[in-house]
DNA sequence: GTTGTGACATTAT
DNA sequence: CATAATGCCACAA
């Protein structure tokens, strides 16, 4: 049976959106206290290697899901926005009222060796 | 249709 | 630490 009512939608999610929301979801699964990169964010919601498209999907996530997205960190626990902007800021706030400690616009990640866990917390 | 840019990552040099 | 190259996908021009 092929579809050839795709035109007939009315909701014509574009591969865009759908990959958005499910970038979407897996931020918003990110536990409190813990941290994940944008890789592991990409992988997670099925796009290994896409990491770009979880800072697009960020910055296009309409504010009412209220997104942790201060949760969401580049790799080796760097902070993407440049020092002293206003989002560097708040995401350090948000880490830091998390008990998440930053250091030099880095979050103090355990020194983690196997690429297994893509997610730290406070318990490690 | 192509080009350039972006809340990025990984590997090589 | 930095720079270059390549991959990924969306979006604006």
């Amino acid at each position: 049976m092929v579809d050839h009512n795709r035109q007939h939608r009315a909701q014509p999610a574009t591969r865009g959106q759908v990959r958005s929301e499910a970038i979407w979801r897996a931020v918003a699964a990110i536990p409190r206290g813990s941290v994940t990169t944008y890789g592991g964010i990409a992988a997670t919601a099925g796009y290994p290697r896409a990491a770009r498209l979880v800072g697009h999907a960020l910055k296009t996530a309409p504010a009412a899901l209220r997104l942790p997205w201060h949760r969401v960190v580049g790799a080796g626990g760097r902070i993407a926005f440049p020092r002293g902007s206003r989002l560097h800021r708040e995401q350090q706030r948000r880490l830091e009222s998390e008990g998440i400690t930053v250091r030099q616009g880095r979050v103090a990640l355990p020194r983690v060796k196997d690429l297994d866990a893509l997610l730290w917390g406070s318990d490690g």
